[in-house]
DNA sequence: CGCCAGGTGTTGACGCTGTCAACATCGAGC
DNA sequence: GCTCGATGTTGACAGCGTCAACACCTGGCG
């Protein structure tokens, strides 16, 4: 009766006085970051809203820190499952990259808390094995995606390193300026759902800027 | 003789007890951005740098938060001077955007506590009329290069803004990761320079990554 | 010249935070 | 059936941002 939990599907682990508190701070943060932002987060806050004593999350993360890097790690993980749907359902090579890049937008659009958190300068400086590890997944991931692409003989050969790096580049620098606000005074990007920025910005990307010679 | 203070070019304002105590504490605020990260920033430790009692900030910044806004529109000052300064040297109009966006990378690398309070989600979410201003103009000083370059003939036409998003996007991005670390195992940014990877990121932003047909 | 107002800095207090240590409780496995 | 470890609680501590009240010093008024 304490507090209301998806009561299926996971019954191996914890579940002996609250039912699963790791989950339930998982959450509570996450709403959070949300409403406050990741500094304006706290634990005990956290620990109120799961209906436990200020010092229970301590039993299953070590530090404030420990749990937004456990936050992002989550984050990664639906990251990288987000694009590989994507991925799955494109048809053609250029499709496929088209929405790779419209998937990470659209993540970092619609699961913002999470977004944050996995890039906040916080968990950055305190970064982990295991987070490490899950970026480098996602990060691999994209990279593969474009060697698959350049295999295809869309892209130009030799550099997949390269364009992934400054795909990946401006799809995160546009969804960080996009959530922090900066470009909401400016013409291009006011009023555009980040689908159609993702789709900009890939197009862009492939044909270059220079004018034809 | 409380605090070393530059003698010299501002006597008009703020000399009663302390010298300048409004430059003091920015000055100690970057330091301590710097070494702990923004949010590991304190105002009673800028305070203590500055040898005044921990309230004696009130009196120049109405909050904590306020006084990293001030020290996000300095930055944003220093990095469009830089911006300009660098274009400045060009003698193409091809050298003139990659300047540009060697000299962004370089300022966030560079200026790494400044760059960091600049965007960070603290200073974004409580975002004041000058910050945005300043944000605008270097905005639009990005945009005006590109469209310069436009009617020189260089890149395509008709699409500066697009092409502004795309490039600041990349650029922004990528000092991002860069400062965050994620890039620290990835082959492609672990061994390089700022200068270089704004030199791989505009040279593929200016070409584009398709296949010649 | 003297006073006064207000800009500047200080002292003290409040509630909140992250974290530590000590204690309580519950369930699993011998 | 007991014990041990995992889980949760209580209480404490220093540090933080912020508010209110007070002290000082200086520039400008008479």
């Amino acid at each position: 009766m304490k507090k209301s939990v998806t009561p299926a599907t996971v019954p191996d682990k914890a579940a002996y006085h609250h039912g699963d508190l790791r989950r339930s701070l998982l959450d509570a943060a996450l709403g959070l970051v949300e409403s406050h932002g990741v500094q304006g987060f706290t634990l005990r806050e956290a620990a109120r809203a799961a209906n436990v004593s200020h010092n229970a999350p301590y039993r299953h993360f070590p530090s404030r820190t420990h749990l937004l890097i456990a936050l992002a790690i989550e984050g990664q993980g639906h990251l990288l499952q987000g694009l590989q749907t994507a991925v799955r359902r494109a048809t053609d090579a250029r499709e496929r990259i088209v929405r790779l890049g419209t998937a990470y937008m659209e993540f970092a659009i619609s699961h913002a808390a999470h977004f944050r958190v996995m890039f906040s300068s916080d968990v950055a400086r305190n970064r982990t094995a295991d987070l490490t590890a899950a970026q480098n997944a996602t990060f691999e991931f994209f990279e593969n995606e474009l060697l698959a692409t350049e295999q295809g003989g869309l892209i130009r050969q030799g550099a997949v390193q390269n364009h992934a790096l400054v795909g990946w580049s401006a799809l995160h620098g546009a969804a960080m300026l996009v959530l922090d606000g900066v470009l909401d005074n400016t013409a291009i990007a006011a009023r555009r759902k980040p689908r159609e920025m993702a789709h900009l910005i890939i197009e862009t990307l492939l044909t270059g800027i220079l004018a034809p010679d």
